[in-house]
DNA sequence: AAGTGGTCTAGACCACGTC
DNA sequence: ACGTGGTCTAGACCACTTT
């Protein structure tokens, strides 16, 4: 009955309880595997999860620490605004405010790698039983999706098609808080110079940039993340 | 040559080429094992870790399939203030404000499931070279942690003081802007009003509430994560 | 040189959920 | 009932890094 989980669970217990106090040397694998009758890459599954959650450095030769500072990680969902709406029991609605061909600000061009050429630009907004919810101002790198080009964003909304047409392999998210100007104000109904939270979000496909977008979403908003 | 990290590569390569479609049912561990000539736990493994990045849903019986909205998941570490100052080159500065021992609010109490008595209160504030970086209000448990009581918290941050002596088993942070104050704003020498990205933080210890803060950034806070 | 973690294998049993 | 993923085993070889 003993699992590579209660494993990790008894190494917690004895990192929490300064049994293996922070900075020291625990046995190695092969040992634990003795102590708990079990194979070694039982052990070896379970310590590589403590080390992932930050609270053990590992290293060949050198063996296994408890960590000095546990790292402490937390994983965010992303939110997808309609799917995170409709958990709120409320009715997600959308709708395309401009759709423009446009040369976008020189920060945009270099974090995406792109030319001066023009390209899709979008905005939206996002209402919760009607309330406005989030702004969502995009660029899309219409010279790598053509397709883009084509699509009715009226219809859609600018990350499901996204989803559906574009490969990602990765991207990075930048959290911060801005004060509403007078065209956000407007468009969130709230007053200018509002204290408002603001997700950027920038996705490549391998070397090529794809979509830069800003959600500057309404007073109140809250994102939650456990650890 | 070909360990699990080749095998995840071409999985995802698939993924991303439409080679295996959202929602498309893919071949079982058995049989990529045999594609690409390696043990099933070898495959296991690379699935696993696409599963665990949100691109493959994983179920008995029913097989793998390519995610339909591929869950996007980021992970942060979550910022220890002195490391963050540091690795940016500046010097970490931190001044205690207040210490108190009251009664917190209502909703505190609540979350981290204490009576009504008076507990430690702290106030503090970071520095990156000399400027305003971080206040920090923070509520300790000092019911549950009476050493706390007995800690120089002039000379050693309650975030480094609770590392080295609280065991935590889990916690919630909570991300919002919110407007300056006026008692805010004199400490982070900013405008009332001003918008400010803040953090809420709280961690247990199994049942038992350790500590609650609250991290209010000077302006001009990003907080970045990759995907 | 030697010890430690990283990984792979071939086989096995089991839990789960669909059929 | 049965197919799939989840996990374990015992052994092996290797990569890395410290001694």
């Amino acid at each position: 009955m003993t699992g590579w989980q209660d494993i990790e669970a008894e190494v917690l217990r004895r990192i929490r309880a300064r049994h293996w106090p922070p900075g020291e040397l625990i046995p190695s694998e092969a040992d634990l595997a003795e102590e708990f009758g079990v194979a070694r890459a039982t052990v070896n599954r379970a310590l590589r999860s403590v080390a992932d959650a930050g609270l053990l450095d590992r290293r060949r030769k050198a063996g296994t620490r408890v960590a000095l500072r546990p790292v402490r990680r937390a994983t965010v969902s992303i939110p997808i605004i309609r799917a995170e709406i409709e958990a709120r029991g409320q009715a997600h609605g959308y709708l395309l405010l401009r759709r423009t061909l446009s040369v976008p600000p020189s920060d945009v061009r270099a974090a995406l790698g792109l030319s001066a050429a023009r390209i899709l630009r979008l905005e939206a907004l996002h209402t919760a039983d009607g309330a406005p919810f989030v702004l969502e101002a995009r660029w899309i790198n219409s010279e790598a999706l053509p397709e883009a080009l084509d699509a009715d964003f009226k219809a859609i909304s600018a990350n499901e098609w996204l989803v559906m047409h574009a490969p990602v392999t990765h991207g990075e998210i930048t959290l911060q808080a801005l004060p509403a100007d007078a065209e956000v104000a407007g468009h969130l109904g709230c007053a200018p110079g509002a204290a408002l939270f603001a997700l950027d979000r920038r996705t490549w496909d391998g070397e090529t940039g794809i979509t830069a977008a800003r959600l500057v979403y309404a007073p109140g908003y809250r994102m939650q993340m456990g650890v």
